[in-house]
DNA sequence: TTCATTTGCCTACAAGCTTTAGGCAAATTA
DNA sequence: TAATTTGCCTAAAGCTTGTAGGCAAATGAA
C-alpha cells in the first residue's frame, strides 16, 4: 500500500486551497479525501474530526491575515495605516475567499484564545494611536472598524451590493475617507 | 393515513422557528420531518429540496425585518430614524438568531429580485434624506451603513466582542452617535 | 541484516441526510 | 356515489461523518 505522506499539516494546507477553489462550506473530509487520492476514514488519523479541521483552517486564515496586516502596518499611521489594513482584509477575502470565510467560523474559546484574533484587535487599537481617542472610546471604535470591514467585505462578496452602480472599489475607497474623518472627528457625548 | 395538513407555508414557518432554537444551519429536511413526525420523503411534495426551504426562510426573514423595519422608520427622521432602523436589525438577529442567519443567505438573482432587498436599501436611503447627501454619496453612505449594521450585528452575536469589557450596549450606542456624526459631517474629496 | 515497534492507510460497518420513484388512501369534486 | 386529485407512505440509492480493527511499510535496535 503506497504511503501518501499525509500529515495534518498538508491537510489543513490542501484544506485551504480546496475552501478557495469550492468555498469554506463545501470543504468536507471526503472531498479532501479525494483530492489525495485516499480513504476517508485515512484523514481521521491527522485530523479530529470534521469541526476539528474547520477549526485548523480557521486558525490557519486567522494567522495568515495576522502577518499580512502586521506587515501593512508596519511604519504607516494615520490614514495610511487605516487605508493599508482595511486593504489587507479586503485583498485577502478577494483572493481567497474560502478561508476568508473560514476565518469569519465561531472558535470555541479555547480555539478563540489560541488564535491571532488578540493580535488582530491589537493592530487596530496601534493605528487608533494616531487618532488619539480616550480610552472608553478606543474599544468603541475598535468594534467599529471591525464591524465596517467585515460588514464591507461580507456584503460585497455576497453579491449584495453588485445590481447597483457605482463601482464597489468608489465605494470602498470613500468607506476609508469616511473612517478617517470620522475619527478625526469622533463624536464624545 | 392520518394527514397532518403540511403545505410549504407551514413546512416555512416551522424551519424559521427551528432555525431560530437550533441555528440555521441545522435546519435540514429531516428535522423538519421529524418536528411534524412525518417521513422524510413527505415534504418534497410542498419543498423543491433543501436550497428551496433555506431560500425561502432566507426571503420569509427579509419579508419580516422590511415590515419592520418600515413601521419603525415611518414618522421619524435624521438620528431619529437612523437608530431606529439600526435597532430593527439588531433586536431581530437577537430575537430571532436563525432568521437573521438565513436573511444572509446569498441568493441567486431570481429569488434576490423576489426578495423584499430593494425596500431594504430603499429605506436606508430614506434615511439619509435628512442628512442631505450629494447623489453619489448616496450609494456609498447605504452601503456603509449596511456594512456597519451587518458587520456589528455578525460580530456581536459570533462573539466576536464578548472578551472584553466593555458590554455591547454601549458600543452599539455610540455606534449610532459615530454614524450619524459621520452622516452630518459627510467628507466629500 | 534481521527483528520489533510504530505508524499510515486500508476494509468494514453503522448511522444520518438528500432525493427520486412509485403506491395507496384520504379528501375533494362532479 | 364515482372519479379525480392530493397527501403521506415505503423503498432504495448515493453521499457524508465517524469508529473499530487489520495489514504492511517505515523506523530503529540488536
Amino acid at each position: 500500500m503506497a504511503r501518501v505522506g499525509l500529515t495534518t499539516d498538508r491537510l489543513v494546507r490542501a484544506g485551504a486551497e480546496l475552501a478557495d477553489e469550492v468555498g469554506f462550506e463545501q470543504v468536507t473530509v471526503s472531498a479532501l479525501a479525494r483530492r489525495f487520492d485516499v480513504k476517508v476514514a485515512s484523514l481521521y488519523s491527522h485530523v479530529k474530526n470534521s469541526q476539528d479541521l474547520k477549526t485548523r483552517l480557521a486558525l490557519l486564515a486567522l494567522e495568515e491575515l495576522a502577518v499580512q496586516a502586521a506587515d501593512a502596518v508596519a511604519g504607516r499611521s494615520g490614514k495610511d495605516a487605516l487605508a493599508a489594513l482595511g486593504n489587507v482584509y479586503r485583498d485577502y477575502a478577494h483572493e481567497h475567499p474560502g478561508r476568508y470565510a473560514a476565518a469569519q467560523l465561531r472558535l470555541d474559546p479555547e480555539a478563540a484564545a489560541a488564535s491571532a484574533g488578540r493580535r488582530h484587535s491589537g493592530m487596530t487599537r496601534a493605528i487608533l494611536r494616531g487618532y488619539d481617542l480616550p480610552e472608553p472610546d478606543q474599544t468603541h471604535a475598535v468594534r467599529l472598524l471591525g464591524s465596517v470591514f467585515h460588514g464591507y467585505i461580507s456584503l460585497e462578496m455576497g453579491g449584495g451590493f453588485s445590481h447597483s452602480a457605482p463601482d464597489t472599489q468608489e465605494t470602498w475607497d470613500r468607506t476609508l475617507d469616511a473612517l478617517d474623518a470620522l475619527l478625526r472627528n469622533w463624536p464624545t457625548p
